[in-house]
DNA sequence: ACAAATTACGGATTACGCTCCTAAATGATT
DNA sequence: AATCATTTAGGAGCGTAATCCGTAATTTGT
């Protein structure tokens, strides 16, 4: 018994590392198309039958390469937001790390958001990835709650609801970009016009 | 030679139209993932080989048949658009035809959003898909030049770009909905509070 | 009317994601 | 130590989307 973590445990952290490493170096050196569960399988020196058990899908297992990066661009992300000085800077310091120059092959955060909108309910990774999200989205409620203090707000408006049609708007754009619809040099420019118009509108009167 | 059309391309219209009915009696019948090829292309009566070269893929095959009622679906809310009493309701009245009630599996739109969004570059039927979106986008663009006279829009808003983060909204708002992750019923307030925000803004003053 | 060229057809075959089931490893019990 | 119970491993096998290529049908040319 005494205070051994069990050598069970142990393989069990050791092969979810190799895992890990050949998904993520496969991934990004070859495009998620290019690489087949096989090769992920036998680069981490386990059994098909393995690899399924810590990752349900071949998407769960790109979410879980790619869900690393997501987690240090809302860190600094939010960290940025704090010091913007109008709400939509604020909220462009918040979102600039996720629309980051799209490093790998752009298929790979084409699939990313496929899987996180429309991937199997219940997978871990995926609900790590949503759940990164909400956090975001948390974070655009908090600069408008912040910069707008109550009397600001337009009675009515639901902020969190504000948020999400940005977050909306977010994965539409980056989906365009990825599946190559859209100019990558545009993105931030599109994406601050659009974040603009959200908070100021469209109509200047009814 | 004569005023025949020639019996290759008689022959092709009627298998097409067989693949048609095949797959629209079986995607609503059964839902997209209980449906394979194979099924299609036996009640159309075709080999497998014929199937994919009248459309490339299964999610074309579902294109085809959903792209019949997107068809009227927008001309019903171009239509309806007309006599919209208010910006708000207007669009309003131009979008509601997309989002009813879901009549067939859930599953069917999910999957066809899936598709608009992912889908490969140069199908026939994403294609069209594509274009109907453009046009209801473009008869956003039309009501708030309509109802808002020049002085009404804001300086340096871009009418188009606030035509596509209200097509954002609705893809995002169908995909929630489709994936079980909203309900239904509240899907029509959730978009018109959007929308007017939208319009008129979160916050009253810069 | 026949031959040559072009186009369409379709099923055998492939590629690949994923499952299933047996076997092995580990931990608990006495 | 020995036995039993439980969890983990892994590769053979399966289902299915999609392709490939030999054959058949149609059109064009003479």
């Amino acid at each position: 018994m005494l205070a051994t973590v069990g050598r069970r445990a142990r393989n069990k952290a050791d092969k979810q590392q190799r895992i890990f490493e050949a998904a993520s170096e496969l991934f990004t050196g070859l495009g998620y198309s290019a690489v087949t569960t096989q090769m992920i399988a036998d680069r981490a020196d386990v059994g098909t039958g393995t690899l399924f058990r810590y990752a349900s899908s071949k998407g769960e297992l790109l979410m879980m390469v790619m869900n690393e990066r997501m987690r240090l661009d809302t860190r600094e992300g939010i960290a940025a937001a704090a010091s913007g000085t109008s709400p939509t800077e604020a909220i462009m310091a918040l979102l600039a790390p996720q629309i980051h120059p799209l490093p790998d092959f752009p298929e790979n955060t084409a699939v990313y958001q496929r899987e996180i909108l429309f991937g199997a309910e219940q997978g871990p990774y995926r609900t790590e990835a949503l759940a990164r999200i909400s956090e975001l989205e948390k974070a655009i409620g908090d600069i408008l709650r912040r910069f707008a203090s109550t009397p600001w707000v337009r009675p009515g408006v639901d902020l969190n609801g504000a948020a999400r049609t940005t977050f909306s708007t977010l994965h539409m754009e980056l989906i365009r970009v990825s599946i190559g619809r859209e100019d990558p040099q545009t993105l931030t420019a599109t994406l601050r016009s659009h974040v603009d118009v959200l908070l100021y509108g469209v109509l200047t009167q009814r």
